[in-house]
DNA sequence: CGTGCACTTGATTGAAGTCAAGCGCTGTGG
DNA sequence: CCACAGCGCTTGACTTCAATCAAGTGCACG
């Protein structure tokens, strides 16, 4: 088993090799063809995984039955659906494969086994949660200040690998916008 | 000490009543006086604080200087600033009272020593953390899919004390409109 | 008292939505 | 092999929601 990956992703102070080695083991192949679901909404989530190649994106139906793109997900992201992982509840969120993907997934006992034994991994966690929670939290802001065409070039920057292989009406609801606006904008530049 | 209100915050079927004794008992009295700031842009963040009394919000500035409220804290909310406290960098965001408040704080320190020797702590935080985390997602796709008028009456509902003591401007920016904007929507309710 | 701040209100502008038509693929079945 | 249906995307005409700018009110506080 390739190593690297997980030395990328369990990268923190506390976490040495021979734990990282061990939490590796617990991980497993994963695949997805173009448009497999990895969680529906309304089931439980029961495993994660670190995401190799391949992209993917989660999405929610909003009340007017509408899909709002809410996340994309590439290379070395971790695909996950936190609040049903750990709150134990069921998913409002779908996740699906948007091209062929890979992956090692782990499932949750497995990985709580290691999570309690390691106190590298709990400080892990946290801080991982706390980096999603502020990318979140800056994510919110750009939305209520900046305009549609800057959040446009932003994602062009952010995640350059997003706009080649995704549909742009993904693209469109991920930014908050429709799919004609966003067309526009792309006339634009 | 009441113990109630750490009853309440930190319920969790891993944590047992002595355990939550303990926990509470690391916890000091605070008072902020209107105006004043528990956490400011740019400094650490080494405690967090159980609200008991009072009303506080979280802003940041925007790239073109203005003031954005990005949470509002009422009773028995915790007021923390997840990333400062655990990724241990400076903060982006600060956090003031907005009426004279009181809650109960604990120490970075100390919380760190009772965390790592409960597994039913961390198991807690873990959760409470994935709420939050479902509260913010909620709170973006509310943003992209609700016009102005029905996001203003959601926060009436949810959280009715906001209203009461906040100037308005705070809650325009919470909302992501301008303050004429909302002196528009209030007027036609 | 005034000065400043929070808020309101009016007139106008502008960004993005809506609705509808049309283009250009791709895939499928006669 | 062509025909046509369906989908993703674009484009045009028009509407609407909220922003901007500017003036004005009312209140709190020194």
């Amino acid at each position: 088993m390739e190593t690297q990956i997980f030395e990328k992703t369990y990268a923190h102070p506390l976490l040495r090799k021979p734990e990282i080695l061990a939490i590796a083991e617990a991980h497993k192949c994963i695949k997805l063809k173009k448009g497999e679901s990895f969680l529906e909404a309304g089931s439980d989530s029961n495993s994660y995984f670190i995401l190799t190649k391949g992209l993917m994106r989660s999405y929610v139906i909003s009340h007017d039955g509408e899909e709002i793109t809410t996340n994309f997900f590439s290379n070395n992201d971790i695909v996950i659906e936190v609040s049903s992982l750990f709150q134990r509840i069921k998913s409002q969120e779908n996740i699906e494969a948007i091209t062929d993907c890979e992956g090692w997934e782990i499932q949750f006992d497995d990985f709580q086994k290691l999570f309690h034994s390691m106190e590298g991994f709990v400080e892990w966690g946290r801080a991982w949660m706390s980096g999603i929670l502020f990318e979140m939290k800056q994510r919110s802001i750009f939305m209520i200040t900046e305009d549609a065409t800057t959040r446009y070039q932003n994602l062009l920057v952010e995640k350059p690998s997003v706009i080649k292989h995704t549909p742009l009406k993904y693209i469109a609801s991920y930014l908050g916008i429709t799919n004609s606006s966003l067309s526009r904008i792309r006339k634009e530049i």
